[in-house]
Parts: C-alpha cells; sequence; structure tokens
DNA sequence: TATTTGCATTGACTTATGTCAAGGATTGAA
DNA sequence: TTCAATCCTTGACATAAGTCAATGCAAATA
C-alpha cells in the first residue's frame, strides 16, 4: 500500500506509535477504494470494523423518514470514523457516504481489538480522538438547541476562518445544500441567511466564496444566536 | 470508604477487572459530597479529573447567554461524567450540577493516567462508555434536528416504558421543566403538548403519572415526529 | 453551441414553537 | 392552617423557519 506508512503516522490515531507496531496495524488494514455518492455503511449495518480516510471526504449523516438529511460529521484525510461500534458493540448509528472519490483504509474489529489488548499507547489515543469528538457533539447539540440557524452559520464561517488561516476570505467546502444540512436546516433557509448577512455588512457572498466584513458581528451573532 | 468496592464493580467502567486492580483504584480515588443543587464544575473549568455517581443525579448542561438551559445528559448511580477533558486534556465542555443530594467519587486525572497506562482491561471498557454516549448523542443530535418536540417526547416515554419494565404506567423521574430542558425546549411548549397527547388518547396524565393507552401510536409518532 | 443536470435563489404561504403574562396547583416551612 | 415558593398550565401573540413552487445559474456532456 502506497504510503501507508506516512498517512497512518500522522493521525491523531496512530501518532507517536513505534515502528514495530505501525508495521503490526499495517497487517491487519485492508485498502478500499469508493467513488463519489457510494455508500459506505448505512445505519443498523453491523459494524464489523472502523475506517480512516486516506483520501477524500466522507459524511456521517442520519435520515428523517420523511428524508430530511442532518450531517453529524465530515471526515477527511486521516481522519477515522466507525469506530462506535468497536467498541459499544453493535450497529452502526449512523451512515456514511463518501462525498468525493475516497481512498479509505479499514480495520477489522476483531484483528483490531487483539491488537489493542497487546499495546497500550494506541488506546490512549483512541481514547482522546472518542474524546474530542464528544466535545464536538457537546457543541452540535448546543448548536441545535440553543442558536438559531444564522447563530450556526455565522460560527461555521468563524471555524473556517481559523481553519484556512487567511484572514478574511473563506472558501466554502462543501455545497450550501450540505452545509445547510450540516448545520441542521434546509437550503432555502440557509440561502435566505447568506443574503441577509450580506445586506447587513457582515460579509460578501460569491458562490462559495465569502469575504468576512465584519468579524466581530459574526462572532457577536455566533454566540447571541439572533440576527 | 464505606461500600466502595461493590459501588465501584458495578459500573461499566470497572466491570471486570481483579480485585488487584481494584485495589488501586481504590488508592486514587477521592470521595465528594454535593446537597441539592450545588454546581460540581462549569463550562470552561480546568478538568483534573473526571467523576462517579455513587449515589443521588446529576446534569449535564449548557446555558445560553440568553440563560436558557439545554440538559445533555442526567447520570445516576454508577455513571462517569466529565471523561472528556481526561483524555482530550482542556477545559469541561459543559456544566455539571447536583439535582439531587449525592455522593460522588473522584478520579484525579493524573494520578488515573498514570493507574491506565500500567493496565488495559480498564482502558477498553473506558472506550466502550465513551462509545456508548457518542451514540447516545447521534440520537440526541438526530432528535434536535430531524423531530419535531411531541415526537422527541414520544421517544423519551417509550424510553421510561423500557427502563421501568411496568408495561403501561411510568412515573417521570425528572420534572417536567427539567425534562422540557433534556428535550430542548421550553416548559410552555411541553406542557401543551402533554395535553394534547392526553386528549388524543395516546396517554393519561396525571402529575408526573403517566398512563400509555396507545403505545404503537406513540411509537409512530417518535419515528414520523408528527402530532 | 446546444442541452441536460444539479445546485442555488426567491417569493408566497403555513406552522411549530417561542415569548409574555396571568392564574392554578402543589409542596414545605412557619 | 397559612404563607411562601416552586412548579405547572393556559391564553394571546410574535416569529423563525419550514413547505411548495418557480426560476436562475453554472458546470458537465453531447
Amino acid at each position: 500500500m502506497e504510503n501507508f506508512l506516512s498517512i497512518i503516522s500522522n493521525t491523531p490515531l496512530f501518532k507517536g506509535l513505534p515502528q514495530s507496531q505501525l508495521k503490526k496495524i499495517k497487517e491487519i488494514a485492508v485498502k478500499k477504494e469508493c467513488k463519489k455518492g457510494s455508500l459506505i455503511f448505512s445505519e443498523g449495518d453491523e459494524g464489523n470494523g472502523f475506517y480512516i480516510v486516506a483520501n477524500g471526504r466522507v459524511k456521517i449523516y442520519k435520515i428523517s423518514i420523511e428524508g430530511k438529511e442532518q450531517i453529524l460529521h465530515i471526515f477527511g484525510k486521516g481522519e477515522p470514523f466507525g469506530e462506535v461500534p468497536v467498541f459499544s458493540g453493535s450497529a452502526f448509528p449512523a451512515n456514511a457516504q463518501a462525498i468525493e472519490k475516497c481512498s479509505l483504509i479499514f480495520f477489522p474489529r476483531d484483528a483490531f481489538i487483539r491488537f489493542i489488548s497487546e499495546n497500550i499507547p494506541i488506546v490512549l489515543n483512541m481514547l482522546s480522538v472518542l474524546s474530542m469528538r464528544l466535545r464536538q457533539f457537546t457543541v452540535q447539540v448546543e448548536n441545535l438547541s440553543l442558536k438559531e440557524v444564522p447563530g450556526r452559520l455565522a460560527g461555521y464561517l468563524l471555524l473556517l476562518v481559523k481553519e484556512q488561516g487567511k484572514k478574511d476570505i473563506i472558501q466554502l467546502n462543501i455545497s450550501k445544500g450540505q452545509l445547510a444540512s450540516l448545520l441542521g436546516t434546509i437550503p432555502e433557509t440557509l440561502s435566505r441567511i447568506f443574503s441577509k448577512m450580506n445586506d447587513m455588512g457582515l460579509i460578501e457572498v460569491n458562490g462559495p466564496n465569502i469575504k468576512i466584513l465584519d468579524s466581530d458581528g459574526l462572532k457577536d451573532l455566533s454566540e447571541h444566536g439572533k440576527i
């Protein structure tokens, strides 16, 4: 597997492990390729292993009976997903789909558990990854129930600013429709809020490119949640 | 500490550990008493350890700037809380308050990490506990964004039915105001929905006692989310 | 260049739920 | 018993956000 060790050793999960252990991990890993749009697993499927994204992006999401989608996470290079059933021992609690062409590394549950029981540091990393994710969920629940959509969007834009580094121009890295789902709303509502924020002079929207005009205003909005 | 070993060995976290390890755990544990209403930690506090509930109940919650509360969890006997910062290494992401008189067992971070690095099974339990909690959050996010309040309430009532065993009479174990917060709404709305469900013949409400009249109707409601 | 396809926007309308305010009910203490 | 303090319920109203439907735009394919 090309570059396996370099991919692996740069993920939070396997960071800091000695070469000897990385080699053992390589032995149990299986590479999988997915084209854009392909379903990786569905809610309710038996979780007989977990994945790491080697390339591309994957969304984790739920669907309501009426068909409304709520994205829980979008994972990119180096990020693990699908670990929950490995340890809590039952089905996947959500769906996973490739939103781009993806290379994935799959770790079968049994082999991985066997590996873990012989090695400690990996397990501390695993705990750390799960804890971080719990923290993110805390924020997501907070956003959904304590903020309105404009506040959630403002928070997301500020997150992008932090991630992308360039101080005042950011680029959406998912479609606005997917962003709506990530924020727990629908495209129409998101679109209206974008143009409202535009009119108010908070941002300047040009397709997926967004210029931040009033960073303090956004911060205020993301904390108070009202527009 | 009275009953320490019996409390400890019945939690998912410490289940199955040999006596020798339980003794070591006992050495690092600290007992804490809280009266009803006392704050255990606040969002942003440095997380220098985690807790297990020995007796009583604790709520984990967030507060918006306008003062609206969202309960994330209510933990009772045997359940651990506050573990996130132990492994993801920073502040608590939410608040914790005793909703009853509580006895807690506190595990200081440093001592616990040291203990963990020498022992494997505990760590697998820990992973399992965190994974279960992630699963719960998945459901909570799903409820908040894909269901309306009646659907969430129906789901909660069915959960109580399962927990309490008696087939058609259940008892709310938290106040309706707290339940509103747990479901991501406010007492007025919850009250209206209770009486609507009453009028529709789904349930019969008598203060905190609720008789389930139409279990299938509730299930339908909890899945479809519409009343 | 045309054409299709998916994505984004806008308008008119509906509705679930929040806000504000008042009145009951229940509980525990004096 | 009486009072106070909570908690719960109800009504009138406001509003954020969803639904439905039409249109615009832009990228991809023929």
